[in-house]
Formats: structure tokens, C-alpha cells, sequence
DNA sequence: CTGTTAGCGCCTTCAC
DNA sequence: GTGAAGGCGCTAACAG
């Protein structure tokens, strides 16, 4: 049943000819007679010739094959930076292997090391909620491989970064909630490794001062990881204080969520009583009741500009090269769980 | 900058002994004496030295990796059984490779030849909304390559496959609408195409039948895509009937969210005029108002499951296997958007 | 205990 | 136009 592939050398002996006219003829080389190309090619159809990309490889030293490493497949932003990966690489004719680390610093360096291993010729990477020393990705570009780093942050490691602008998202949406007249705006942080999570809490923190607010601390308060029940749990913490607050921003949508629920359940009105901002933007997010006001992020095209630094890097090889760094702009999209300005 | 890698051979020559002999020291064979292996191991250390797969590939013919094609990996339900294969995969130390046909009959051939061309072990497939001709899987297992189908059935194609009762899922659902005193269900269905949303259609069907009730064609309308937009459309059509349905039973949970939305434009109240319940029982339904009564489905088992078989396959080399057949069991989430039962 | 040989599948010189 | 030789990096079989 486990039929051995064939190969050029299967072709060549059928036709007594050599591997190396074979190869040629397959490769449309000028210097080879019609007739000898139609006869391999014909042949090569009729045996399922497929050239062994391993041998390839092996040969060129190449792969063409990226290697994408995220924290969570699962979620909507790093699936939807993936498509925008996708589209990039498919035009230069490349593969992509998508990797998850489930936010654990163990995995992350065990898929790097197979990547590595692999010989992908160049890799996108967001590195875990835990990740927070990088020798693992000096030790990768030490050995000539082309990274790039997104959304996440690698404090100290110097390479291509492409990020989303957090500290501006976070400062708009915080802004805006003072302008509409909320007066105890409390946050829900994330993992305090993250540099989103520290910025995000920065745009936080600097909306409130430029604004002329205090800053009390029992209204900040922080989840491990990103769903809704981190949330739901965040929420209850700061609806249980003394005097709660009348305004939430959420370190994202999905925390949001939970939170809104809290909420709900009790009867505090929305966005009467308590604003509520989330960041991301998902799909759903629109849809619950009420509509979530939410930063949006680029996400499709932090994956478009992200491959095509990493392409550029494996195509040209540059030398001397300053490290790009991008920061894109994200943007506030108000829906009807915060109030409108006056 | 680009370093080329050390080699077995560098060290070889760096020490004055054999590749052969540095082969074995690295692999801790016992023919080795201690000095040799310690000053090989130490040397490759030294020189970051890193074993070349593809090469070992090239040789064993073997990769070990897997190539996973799904429609879409945004999905929460393509995303959870990835993880759920990941998980399974691992144990045996076998890598994936993740692509997503976008729902695309072309992307999905071009992947399968990507992946065969790249030489992975085996494959777990589960087709586009548009493959409905199954001849590329067809010479892909004619070439002796493992396939496992799961979720999306392809009819016709034989092989391993591991999917969900997708029929009693609907059965259960409608026939618990019924059971709550609907009187009028509506179903919004998905691309004809595929397996899931044919016998989810067909258990709708069932369950008004065995129920005693008539069909009524006009209470059964389509979808193009899972999308909640869509849900919106089939909604707004729904509605507009001259008798409009007290009930509608969604293929999944996205469309089912934007059935929601409409319905609760139009004033609506759920589920005192009409009943919803969705399909997939994602992580967000529980936060919508009201939250989704679901069908949920055994997703990360689905993962395992069907990545258990293909390793089984790889590693074993069966003669004469029957294929296997397996149907997972849905359960059906009873929340808000339905009516208790009396 | 270690070295030599051969070959995985392919391509690229260099010959003729 | 085509063939022969060599090698990508590694391992297994066969010798010592």
C-alpha cells in the first residue's frame, strides 16, 4: 500500500536517459530537446513525479517556509494577523507554520528550537504572557535567522518590531471617558509582563493626569489571563469596593465581557450607571447588549506589514541593517456601552 | 552576518575523528567511549551545533509532522480542535503544520500538494465549503498517504473519519422547541455542500416530523457563510414573513447571534415570541441577553480523536484496515433564548 | 571503539 | 543536447 514516491532517477532509467537531463527537462531548461521534455514530462505526470522539497531544501538552503509563533491560535486578533500573514507570503510563494505556545515560556522556546531544527528561513513571532528573558530569540538571531517580533514586545532584544500604538489606544479611550463625564474610571490590567498590558495601563494612567484626575490605585486591578470569566472575577473586585466605580476600561473585549455581565446580574445599568470599554474590537462585540464600545486594532494589517519586513529581510539579504520599529495607530469605535459626548 | 550552521562534519574535522563517530556520540551510542562523547558534545555546544532535519527527513523518510488543513482557523471551533490535536500530536513528538483553505477549493488543493510535496507523515483534513469533488484526496491516499477527514464528511471518499452527530444535535434542539411549545420553527441553514449542515437540516426535518408537524419551505432559508451578518440577512427574511416564525434554530452560534440582533431591533422579545438556539455553543454565547441556548459539541475530543487515528496509522503500518467511523455525541445547552420546558 | 562507504533525492558544475 | 561527478547533512552497514 506505502508506495515509495518516485523520483527523477525512477524517470531517467525508464527512459535511459540521466537524472540530470531529467532534472532539466522538468525545470524547462532550454538546452533540452522538445522531444526529451515531452517524454519526461509525460512520464513524470503518469509516475505522480512530485519533486522531494526536502532534498530541495537540503540542496539550497532554503525552505521557503516561515515560521509564525502566537500565544493563542484561538484568539480573534492573532488568528485574523495570521490571515493577513497569509495573503503576504502566499505572493512570494511561501509556507507558513503556525505554532501556538499557549502563553507558556517552555513551549516557546521548545517551538522555536523545532523551528530552528526545521531550517524555516525566517520567523514572525509574539512571545508568551510569561516570556520575559530573550535569550532564546538572541541566541535565534545569533545564528543569522531573520525575526520579527509583533504586537508583543521583547524589551532589550533588538529586531523588526511591529506593534499596535496601546499606550495611544488606551490614553483615547480613557480620554474620552473623562470627556463624557465619568468620574471613577477603574482599569482591569493584564499580565504585568506584557508591553501591551503596560501600555495600554500607561494611555490609563496619563488620560487620567492630563485630565487632572487622581489615580486610585484600588481601581486598578488586574486579571492572569484574557476571558471573559478573568473578567467576570475583575469585575466583581471593583463593584464590591466601597465607592465603586462609573467606568470600566477592560484590557480587552473579552474581559470586557465578563465584566458586563457582572454587571448585569447586578441591575446596575449600562451606560447609565457605569461605562464600559473593552479593546480589540472583536466580531461579537457588536452584538451584545449593550453594543461594546472597543479600540479597534489593525490587525490584518500588523500581519501584512510584518511578513513583508520578514520577506524583505529573507529575499535581500541587507546588510547593516537598522531595525525597523512600527507602531500602528489604533482607534476608538464608540457603541453604546459608554454615553455619548456631550 | 549569516552564519552558515556547524555541521556534523565540522566538528568531525575540528576534532579529527569520523562523522560517523560524532553521529554516534550525539546520539549517546554505546560503542562511543566517554572521552569521545564529552569532547563531541562539548564541541557542539561550543559551536551552537544544531542537527540538520531536513537531511535526517531526507534519509528516514520521515518528517514527522502532520499537516492539519481546516476552512478557517479563526474559528473558535477549527482553533479548539487544533488545540486538541496539538495536545495529542505532541506526546508523540510529532510537529503540525496549520493551514487554512479559506473555504476555498483551490487553496485547498494547492495546500494538499504543498504539504505532499513538503513530505509530511500524514494528514488531517477537513474540507472547504466548496470541495465537492474529492480527486485530490484520491491520489493523496492512493500515494500511501495517512488521511483523517473529521468534521466535514466527504462523501464517496473513503477513509478514516471523526465527526459529529450533527443530526442528533438538531433533533435534540428542535425537538426541544417543539416540546416548549413552539409552533412555527424556522431553520437557517448553511452551504449545501457540507456534511454538518445537511444532517442538521435533516434532523430539523426529523424532529417536526416525528413530532407530527408539516414543513413549511418557507420557514427554511440559507446561508453563504457562518458570519453573523449572514444570520442577520436570513433573519430579516424570516421576519418578513406574513406569519413570521415563533422559533428558529440556527447553524451555529454566529448566525444565531445575528438573528439576535434583528429580532431584538424589531422589538421583539426572546424567547416569549420567538425562540433561538444556535450551534457550537461558543465561549461567548453565555454573555449574549439573552444568553444562547447552544448545541455543543465534544470539539477538543474531535482533536484528539481524529489525530489519534492518523498517529496510529503513521506509527503502525496497518495492513488491511477497515476505516473508521466515528460520531461524537453532542449535548444540548439549554439557556435563555429558549423556553424552559413545561 | 572507530573509520569507510554508500546513499537518501536533487541540482550544478564541468565535460563531451 | 546530454552525461558524469560531486555534494547538501546525516546515518546505517560493514569493516576493522
Amino acid at each position: 500500500m506505502k508506495r515509495r514516491p518516485s523520483t527523477i532517477t525512477d524517470i531517467a532509467k525508464a527512459l535511459n536517459v540521466s537524472a540530470s537531463t531529467v532534472s532539466r527537462a522538468l525545470h524547462d531548461s532550454p538546452s533540452i530537446s522538445q522531444e526529451t521534455k515531452d517524454a519526461v514530462i509525460a512520464l513524470a505526470k503518469q509516475l505522480n513525479y512530485q519533486p522531494n522539497m526536502l532534498a530541495v531544501s537540503l540542496l539550497n538552503k532554503k525552505t521557503k517556509t516561515i515560521g509564525v509563533i502566537v500565544p493563542e491560535i484561538t484568539s480573534y486578533f492573532f488568528a485574523t494577523v495570521i490571515s493577513g500573514v497569509q495573503d503576504m507570503v502566499e505572493e512570494a510563494n511561501y509556507k507558513l507554520i503556525i505554532c501556538q505556545s499557549n502563553e507558556s515560556f517552555e513551549e516557546e522556546k521548545k517551538l522555536i528550537e523545532t523551528l530552528s531544527l526545521g531550517r524555516v528561513d525566517g520567523f514572525l513571532i509574539s512571545p508568551s504572557s510569561k516570556t520575559t528573558n530573550f535569550e532564546h530569540l538572541e541566541k535565534l538571531r545569533a545564528s543569522g535567522n531573520p525575526v520579527v517580533v509583533f504586537d508583543r514586545d521583547c524589551p532589550n532584544f533588538e529586531a523588526d518590531k511591529v506593534l499596535v500604538d496601546d499606550y495611544d489606544g488606551a490614553f483615547q479611550a480613557v480620554d474620552y471617558l473623562v470627556k463624557t463625564g465619568c468620574q471613577r474610571i477603574a482599569h482591569i490590567t493584564g499580565p504585568k509582563n506584557l508591553t501591551t498590558c503596560q501600555h495600554r495601563k500607561a494611555g490609563y494612567l496619563d488620560a487620567l493626569k492630563k485630565n487632572g484626575r487622581t489615580v486610585n490605585p484600588d481601581y486598578i486591578t488586574e486579571v492572569e489571563g484574557f476571558t471573559s470569566e478573568d473578567g467576570e472575577e475583575a469585575a466583581k473586585k471593583l463593584l464590591d469596593l466601597d465607592t465603586p466605580p462609573d467606568a470600566i476600561f477592560a484590557i480587552n473585549d473579552a474581559v470586557a465581557i465578563g465584566a458586563m455581565a457582572v454587571i448585569r446580574e447586578k441591575g446596575i445599568h449600562i451606560p447609565e450607571e457605569i461605562s464600559l470599554v473593552g479593546f480589540d474590537d472583536e466580531p461579537y462585540s457588536k452584538y451584545f447588549k449593550p453594543s461594546l464600545t472597543s479600540v479597534w486594532q489593525p490587525v490584518y494589517d500588523l500581519g501584512m506589514l510584518s511578513s513583508r519586513i520578514l520577506m524583505n529581510h529573507i529575499l535581500n539579504d541587507l546588510e547593516d541593517y537598522n531595525y525597523r520599529y512600527e507602531l500602528l495607530k489604533p482607534e476608538l469605535i464608540i457603541r453604546n456601552s459608554s454615553r455619548p459626548l456631550p
